[in-house]
DNA sequence: TTTATGAATTAGGTAAGCCTAATTATTAAA
DNA sequence: TTTAATAATTAGGCTTACCTAATTCATAAA
């Protein structure tokens, strides 16, 4: 049996590992990542361990086994349909709805999220532009980078965001880009690699690094030299 | 602050109290609908009192307070606003429906009942009949009453059901009574109570009065002389 | 009115999930 | 390489929500 505590810790390491594909999940991550405190955490990996969701030593920090990251999926699954839910059909605001994604992904019921996301016309991507994973835990193909990773001249298309701090959107609300925008990197500057952005008819944009870092793209060109 | 857990206790408290208005709601009542044993209701319904929900004793047994009483409305109202929603929009069969809306009816975001209300178009009832309280708590007016206190010759409209165990709405779908069905009282067979009812075009029907109990229905005709 | 039955209550115990306050390792800095 | 800082771990405690077994109480039957 799977409590919605245990699927949260399984979605944290999930995620932790996620955003840093080469740092280990340590016990204080998570502690700070669900807002715990490390002994809590520490006894909870040990259940996990038994139960054989993850592996754990000192060393190598948390790590998913299949079986965990089967139900770390399935829950970010469900986070992101309903994500895309509240907002396409019940019209949320992008900032309400991960508040109560959050609990409805616990809800138990594989027939209800395969009804919403019938609803939805079984998306890809959630409305930031994330990846959904299919029912085996598979993402949809896709070569979304950082925009930061451009060249002086690519042309590209914005397909999401890695940060989904409300600060953030609210940044690039105001900058009027949005997924699907198209952006050309029309200069980078070498002091602080801020870029200068080429839209359609919003402008030209200036952007530093750190939101560069943030913002998710893919060349539209075919064979375009950015790496 | 109100677990989900106290909210189930209070809308037991609500529902036991609800099916017999006259029997007081003991601590044995509460174990056997939750499926606990009676110490742990006990315990639980010391708490409740403590918090202002319910009073308690011995002899008058659970009774909602008016605090109680609105939190285990609101527990019923999103119940049964679920139950709809997932019924006429999601397509739910109706027997599919409770147990999805047991956990549905805990996510706490009164902004994601308003809007699937709205979405529903504010119903009155819900497709089993059974009357959606409004936001303070009240409900909207009907006469329902049990088909077995019809007097021959009533000609009346089935308005819900108290019962919905899954026997007796597949023994509904077999007589095809359905909601807003008229029936005519056509004969009582003194012997047994049993009905003999008209309806419009699916010929007479012979109900017993086991199954007549648990029909809810409406006189059409203004001063019908039915109780 | 006594007794037997069943309901309510008390006593005491367990597991899950948290915590704080040590203590022990690691790692980074001096 | 010693020391200082930081992270991991252990010890021990608390609360909630369950339980079983024993006891007390209330009531219906004899």
């Amino acid at each position: 049996m799977k409590t919605y505590r245990e699927e949260n810790y399984l979605k944290a390491i999930y995620q932790l590992s996620d955003i840093d594909k080469h740092k280990q999940v340590s016990p204080t991550d998570i502690a700070n990542w669900l807002e715990l405190k490390p002994p809590t955490v520490l006894e909870k990996l040990a259940i996990l361990v038994k139960k054989g969701y993850i592996t754990y030593n000192k060393f190598e920090g948390a790590k998913l086994t299949s079986t965990g990251k089967e139900i770390a999926l399935n829950i970010v699954r469900r986070h992101r349909i309903w994500e895309t839910y509240l907002y396409k059909e019940l019209k949320f605001s992008w900032s309400e709805v991960h508040e109560i994604a959050e609990q409805l992904e616990h809800v138990n019921s594989d027939k209800l999220i395969d009804k919403i996301y019938d609803v939805l016309g079984k998306p890809d991507f959630d409305p930031h532009g994330d990846p959904i994973p299919n029912k085996m835990g598979k993402f949809p193909k896709s070569d979304r980078r950082p925009l930061s990773d451009s060249i002086k001249g690519c042309k590209c298309v914005v397909l999401g965001v890695s940060e989904h701090s409300e600060v953030f959107l609210n940044y690039l609300t105001q900058q009027k880009i949005g997924l699907n925008d198209k952006l050309v990197v029309e200069q980078i500057n070498e002091y602080d690699s801020s870029f200068k952005l080429g839209t359609k008819n919003k402008g030209h944009i200036l952007m530093s690094s750190k939101a560069a870092q943030q913002i998710l793209v893919q060349c539209i060109k075919p064979n375009c030299a950015c790496k």
